[in-house]
DNA sequence: CTAGATGTTAAGGT
DNA sequence: CACCTTAACATCTA
């Protein structure tokens, strides 16, 4: 689920859900899954009886702002949030329970475990501490081109480099090449002035439509590469049959017909 | 049974 | 130094 069109999607998913309500009771079921000064005790004492005001996004973490801190998360590869009805059971592979005074809950499932949950009292200081760079969705050009333009390494992986730019992944950076047509090892230095601006044009383009679409690869245009990658489908523009290559330690995605500038 | 999956990080190699 | 790859984390599915 979880890069940044994901994260904010189930931002906004809180929002909708968890605001502005007491919280009854709070049950950490994975206390290894708790991160940072506080223990999975101290944890569930900070939210209890807390309310939550508003939330903010920075790459691919949730904050949401109580009282007295800030809840953090991060959903790892298969993290996702469910909103509870009253009197309804926590489901599977909950980590992490929130129960508001009115009986609703919010859930936080983690199957594989590899997210986090953190306790903060200031989003600038845990985002300095992460080394988290900019927002792939606030970054500007010019800084876009001082860090990412300077990276020596492929496209790929300069893109999923959360110190350089918060918030794309895997998925996420074979969809931006995709759209720039620019094959997956092609290195940073290769890149002149135009390309790097069409790339900067290209990952808020991809991330702002995909939030559009509701981070649901099967509501993204037609011409996008991410309802059929690792399908073992055809390129939505020249037919040609997608292939995979491992880079930077993943699996990456292209259309060896398009991305072609070596 | 095995390999791989949206992330991050440490370790080892070129 | 800068970069790359691999492995590990925990769990499920193809």
């Amino acid at each position: 689920m979880p890069e940044l069109p994901d994260v904010e999607i189930l931002r906004r998913y809180f929002d909708r859900t968890s605001l502005n309500q007491p919280v009854a009771e709070v049950l950490v079921k994975s206390g290894e899954m708790v991160k940072g000064v506080f223990s999975p005790e101290e944890l569930v004492s900070q939210l209890k009886g807390q309310t939550f005001s508003s939330t903010l996004r920075h790459g691919k973490y949730l904050f949401a702002e109580f009282d007295a801190g800030w809840l953090v998360l991060h959903f790892g590869m298969t993290g996702t949030l469910a909103h509870l009805e009253e009197g309804k059971e926590a489901p599977e592979h909950t980590r992490f329970l929130l129960r508001f005074r009115s009986g609703t809950g919010l859930a936080y499932q983690c199957q594989r475990k590899l997210g986090g949950i953190y306790v903060i009292d200031s989003v600038e200081g845990f985002i300095k501490e992460q080394g988290l760079g900019p927002d792939a969705l606030q970054i500007e050009l010019d800084e876009f081109k001082k860090t990412i333009g300077h990276s020596g390494g492929s496209v790929k992986s300069a893109l999923m480099n959360q110190a350089m730019i918060a918030g794309i992944g895997n998925i996420y950076s074979d969809e931006i090449m995709y759209q720039v047509k620019i094959h997956p090892k092609v290195r940073v230095a290769g890149l002149d002035d135009t390309k790097l601006e069409k790339l900067y044009e290209a990952v808020r383009h991809v991330l702002e439509t995909a939030i559009e679409a509701g981070a649901d690869p099967s509501r993204m245009p037609e011409h996008y590469l991410l309802p059929i990658r690792e399908k073992d489908g055809s390129c939505p523009r020249c037919g040609t049959r997608i292939e995979a290559a491992k880079i930077s330690g993943r699996t990456g995605y292209y259309c060896p017909g398009c991305q072609v500038n070596q």
